[in-house]
DNA sequence: GCCAACGTTGGC
DNA sequence: GCCAACGTTGGC
């Protein structure tokens, strides 16, 4: 059984149509730089499955599912220091920050917007919609997983 | 642009 | 270890 994730992602920085357009529609997922995000990232096994979300967009919506195709391994942009990911802190004896490399399965028609969500009966407790959520790598329940899948299927 | 809700830093 | 100050995220 795969467990399911939400990954946040600007799409003015990162959209989902940039991952479509990516070599095999697939990418790493750098620049996570937040330890309890960073903690569900080394949790996540190739083979899971997770909604891509832009945020900081007009509306905010989850506009896809991608699958982990590489389990995670050290963010090398922390070592660049030109990068804006880069961390002094972070050396390659002992990387502080992973990343996991994604590929898109899906885009969604329609975008489900965060507003159409927080509707939705079974959400409720939805780490997304938690008031001042701000986890840009989360867990979703295989529950709410199915109710969202069914909701970007309905709105054909 | 505002601001609530965090997370981090650093003095003590 | 506390907590004030500061920085960041992200909806609105």
């Amino acid at each position: 059984m795969p467990a399911y994730w939400l990954l946040k992602s600007e799409p003015s920085t990162f959209s989902i149509d940039d991952l479509a357009g990516s070599p095999h529609r697939t990418t790493c997922w750098e620049g996570v730089r937040n330890y309890q995000a960073r903690n569900f990232l080394k949790a996540m096994a190739v083979g899971d499955l997770a909604f891509f979300y832009h945020s900081q967009a007009d509306p905010p919506a989850i506009v896809g599912v991608v699958e982990v195709v590489r389990a995670a391994y050290p963010d090398h942009f922390a070592w660049r220091r030109h990068s804006v990911y880069f961390d002094e802190k972070s050396s390659k004896q002992n990387p502080r920050w992973v990343m996991v490399d994604v590929r898109l399965r899906k885009t969604f028609r329609e975008p489900l917007p965060l507003e159409q969500l927080r509707t939705v009966n079974g959400l409720e407790e939805m780490e997304l919609l938690r008031k001042g959520s701000r986890l840009s790598v989360q867990p979703v329940r295989e529950r709410e997983w199915e109710i969202v899948l069914g909701l970007s299927q309905a709105v054909r």
